[in-house]
DNA sequence: GTGATTGCAAAGCGTTTGCACCGTA
DNA sequence: TACGGTGCAAACGCTTTGCAATCAC
């Protein structure tokens, strides 16, 4: 588990180690994703990253998303009334806690999924190849 | 299981009894989504229902689809890529497989999450509300 | 110095709203 | 006949694109 600190600079370098540059803007949109432990909307992490660079455009924003998503640092969130979120990823298959009073997000694992998928598999004729399983809760905060 | 012109009927009978009147844009859009084993967007709503309505507008595909939301009699579901598409809704709480080529959706029940829901609760301190579970992959037919 | 990156402004696209006309009940 | 429903056109909000200026490397 990662502080939020070393998440940005872990981001930083993934994205410099693809070759792409390291602005202030970019660095500001990187902190304010990777820092944050809700899904943020582009116009949140417009907000949010403007205290660090106020000078931030929100295309940029769109664009440094696009580029971490792409390199699944972060994963877009799907909510039933949002489906533009983004937060920071995790390695490996694990599964979303969602808190939809405040967007906070927490990630679990250990779904035991196999044996219905089999059996869905069996019985419609799928093959079947991903699945996306999310809780909705309220957290302790809220 | 109803057949599809069954729930067509159907939807026509629940659109009258709450008080709404049944034109002939109104019967085509219904008719279009009850009949179709695929998830839809408004723009393919519109292509299906004008074979039989040529004048309808796209502007009567949203409010028929978000009338036909509210009673549940359509649901919409959430793709990696899309999230604006409906699909006929069932009674009761079940899941979707989804087609990835195709958009064909099937239902399916039994996901015994009960004890892993039980587990993230206790873990995260949240209170869990809801739940999201669904299986992508490729039809028989693709 | 060179080419990626930026912000602005404009374009694009799907969705919603305003409104006069139409058609169901 | 009354009023809900319709299609058109315009407005809207979010996202993407074109471009000249800027800045990391």
């Amino acid at each position: 588990m990662l502080t939020h600190a070393e998440r940005t600079e872990t981001w930083l370098a993934a994205l410099r180690g693809h070759g792409y540059r390291l602005t202030a803007p970019r660095q500001a949109v990187v902190a304010a994703v990777a820092e944050s432990d809700r899904a943020l909307i582009p116009a949140e992490v417009h907000d949010q990253a403007r205290r660090a660079y106020p000078r931030l455009g929100l295309v940029t924003v769109y664009r440094t998303l696009e580029k971490l998503e792409e390199l699944h640092l972060v994963q877009r969130v799907h909510r039933p009334d949002n489906c533009q979120a983004f937060v920071a990823g995790v390695e490996g298959h694990q599964h979303l806690l969602i808190c939809q009073k405040c967007g906070r997000v927490q990630y679990f694992s250990g779904d035991q999924l196999g044996a219905l998928i089999q059996r869905v598999q069996a019985d419609s004729g799928y093959e079947i190849h991903d699945h996306w399983l999310q809780l909705f809760g309220e957290c302790g905060e809220c």
